[in-house]
Parts: C-alpha cells; sequence; structure tokens
DNA sequence: GCATTCATTTGATCTAGATCAACATGCGAG
DNA sequence: CTCGCATGTTGATCTAGATCAAATGAATGC
C-alpha cells in the first residue's frame, strides 16, 4: 500500500533494476516503517520493486490465518514482479525499508521497444524458480533441524559472511518460513547453541555468530 | 539420457514450443519408456522438452534418497528449461512417452537475434515459478487430507474434468509430490472414498471419479 | 525509570503423520 | 493360465513436531 509510503526523489534506476530497464526508465524511493505491509495478495501489480536497505517478507496466507513465506528479501533484492495484473502474494516490511519503485508498465513498454535486456529478466524469474525449487525440497523432505541449518546458511550467504549476523525477522517468521511453529524454530536454535555450532549476542536473540559453518552444512543435506 | 531414446522425424515444432521459437528452430521427436530418465540431476542441461504424450515427474533427490517431486508434466507442457549449464533435477517418464526436443543453444541464438517472443519465454518461466508458489504452501502449511484434495483436483484440471481419470503415476509419488509417505496417501484417499467424494475404478486404483468436486475444493483450502 | 507489551525460551503433553508389518490385488512374463 | 513381483490397502505402534502453558528477557511508551 503506497498509502504508507513516503515519496522522495525521482531518480534513475542502477543495480539490477538498471540492467533490467536501461537508462531509460526512472523510478520513486519510498521508504516503509516495520511491519508495515507493502502491497497484498490480489492488489494490483502496478509496480516492481528493489530494496535500497532493509528487509522484506513475501508470503500466502490460507483462510485460517496459517501462513507460508516464500522468501526475505534483502538489499539489492527485487520482488514483486507478476505474470498478470495482480500479485498473487503479499508483501511487508521486516524492519525499516527503503525501495525503489519502478511501474510495470513502463518494463512493459520498454520490452515493446526492445529497450530492456531480456536475458536479465528472465535471469531475475529464474533465480525465484530456482530459489523456490530449493525450498520445495526442503518444506517437502527435511527435519527441522536440517531446516534451521540450510536457512541460517542461506542467511550468513545472503548477508556475506559476517562474524556476527543481525536477523531482521522474528522467530515467527523464521517458522512460517520453515513451514514449522516457532517452538520448533527455537528449540532447533538452542540444539545448535548447546552443540557449540552457533553462540547468540548476549543482548539480543536476533544477533548471532556461526561457530561452525562445516558442521552446520553437514545438516544442510 | 537420451541414450534410452530413439530419434524419429526432424520436424518444426508447433503449440507452445513454436510460440517460443518460432518456425525457425527445428526439433526432433524422442520416445522413453515407462521409468525411463530423460535427464538427471547435474547433467549439461542441452535440450528443452516439450510433452507430444504421456507424461513426467521432475524432482530433486537428498543423498539418503529422499525425495521431492517438483511438477507433474503432462501433454503440452515444457520443462528442462535452465539458466545454468546444468539441470537442477531430474526428469523422467512416468508411463510410456514422447517429447519433442529442441536444442538449448538454437533458443539462445533466436533470442540473441530478436527471433523469440520474450514475452512467451518469460511466461513459460513465470508458471513455473507461480506453481512453485503454490506448491510451497502446500508443502508447507496444508494437512494431509487438504494435499491431496488439492492434488486431484490440480490432476482433475489438467486432464479436462475427465468423468474417470486415469492417473498415470503411483501413490508413492504422488506422496512424494505432497511430501508425504504413500500410506498416507492411500489412508486420505480411502477417507475421501468413504465420504463419496470420490470412487474407484472396479479394476485399478488408479482409474478414479471424482463424485464431488464443490466438497473437495472445501479441502483445498 | 517504570510499566506494559511483545519476543523468546523451555517444559509438559498431545497428535498427525511416519514407520513397521501383514495382507490383498493386479499385472506382466512365461 | 498362473507364478511372481509390483502396487496398494489397512492395522498397530511410534515419534517428530505441534499444541498448550508458563516463565523470563527485551523493547517501547509514558
Amino acid at each position: 500500500m503506497l498509502v504508507n509510503a513516503n515519496a522522495a526523489a525521482r531518480q534513475p534506476i542502477d543495480g539490477h533494476l538498471a540492467d533490467l530497464a536501461g537508462e531509460h526508465v526512472f523510478c520513486s524511493e519510498f521508504k516503509y516503517r516495520k511491519g508495515i505491509e507493502i502491497f497484498g495478495e490480489g492488489e494490483d501489480a502496478e509496480y516492481v520493486y528493489q530494496i535500497t536497505s532493509g528487509a522484506v517478507r513475501t508470503y500466502r496466507m490460507l483462510p485460517d490465518g496459517r501462513r507460508q513465506i516464500n522468501a526475505f528479501h534483502l538489499q539489492g533484492d527485487m520482488f514483486g514482479f507478476e505474470n498478470g495484473v495482480a500479485h498473487r502474494f503479499s508483501a511487508d516490511a521486516l524492519v525499516e525499508t527503503q525501495v525503489r519503485i519502478i511501474k510495470r508498465s513502463s518494463i512493459l513498454d520498454a520490452m515493446q521497444n526492445r529497450v530492456v535486456s531480456n536475458k536479465n529478466l528472465i535471469c531475475f524469474v529464474t533465480q525465484n524458480l530456482q530459489h523456490a525449487e530449493d525450498h520445495m525440497l526442503l518444506l517437502g523432505r527435511k527435519s527441522s533441524l536440517e531446516r534451521v541449518a540450510t536457512f541460517l546458511l542461506e542467511m550468513d550467504e545472503r548477508l556475506a559472511h559476517p562474524s556476527m549476523m543481525l536477523l531482521p525477522m522474528n522467530r515467527r517468521d523464521i517458522a512460517d518460513y520453515l513451514g514449522l511453529t516457532l517452538e520448533t524454530v527455537s528449540r532447533a536454535l538452542s540444539i545448535l547453541r548447546d552443540e557449540a555450532l552457533l553462540r547468540f549476542d548476549g543482548n539480543t536473540q536476533r544477533r548471532l555468530e556461526l561457530l561452525d559453518r562445516h558442521a552446520l552444512a553437514e545438516f544442510d543435506v
């Protein structure tokens, strides 16, 4: 919902989004506060988004409140690209998040005019597909400990192997991403902590250090 | 493995694959017997495939034998399209299956030469992505009965709502697609039979009729 | 800086689905 | 036709993870 965002300067896009659309398309910057919905399932897919800073969850819900988070998107990631006119899932900000927004129609125009690099556009969709395929294997066939180990290594990779990583999501988000309950995620993390594969920062349980990536990788079958 | 296939006539492709590559690219027809591998995870992604007749499963395996089937592909479906040089999953024929094969390189050439319709190519990948997103919700959050009901309605739709549908896959395949065991699938089907939502053909448990699609849809949340 | 609320951990118990086991049925090979 | 193996069903039991519950720790508002 753009209502919750504050418009910033209009400027040419760069990074991935520039590769996608060349220098010919302009976009806006918006900022979303923690927990705020960026778009909802079923809404018009007017824009494509790229994260400047912060983190976003995309997810689908069942009528009774069960939730499946498809993916966590971090700095540089693009999301919200749809085939049809409506979003097939919801997206909201996990923390204070800044995004670049480009009108879907301008990308479609650019495609028509051969301005867009097809290859990059397809690569973007294919990356999402590859992630989804990996995640189906996790959701269908991995144990809770394997899922949590896979998650930690995925985040470690995405955050460029920092010595201390600060997770932008809470235990419930992790659970809804991994197809578990928040209690099971918490227990799995405690087990990995007790086995000295990771340690928490004293102050907050969201800040943690991976102590043995090799041992974690053995859980990540 | 093309070793297991018999080459047939070279001819211009039609249907979806023609939309994708225009009239400029030619392809071969191959036939695979039931249970035969079409390609394996990690092999060179030399070809893209379209099913003329039959059915195919694409899947990934964990080292200890756990298997997750991504998708069942039926007549008209394309599969095997990869971003990189290697296949990220395996594919094999569920029943005697005939496929059209087109060299990946000729599609890439066609893309370079602007012969390919970008839109169709992206639509193809996006369709796969949408299916994967739906399936993540199923694998992460649905009960066994809901999974089986969803599966039956998916197959019913794919097979154009026949009065009697003949499933090309066995209970283990269904289980590995739905993230369950074959016993759980069998039990769920028995429950749906007992509740008169479906009935089996007397002779084979693979041939069944959906008696109450509306009631099934209530399980398919 | 204190209070209220939210996030997380940990423990006790429950249960959906897995596992183990036995039997039934159908199909292909000869 | 029938033997042997594949496939499928059903029952008994087990267990990983869910659910229920409580206590603690951390963040935020006043």
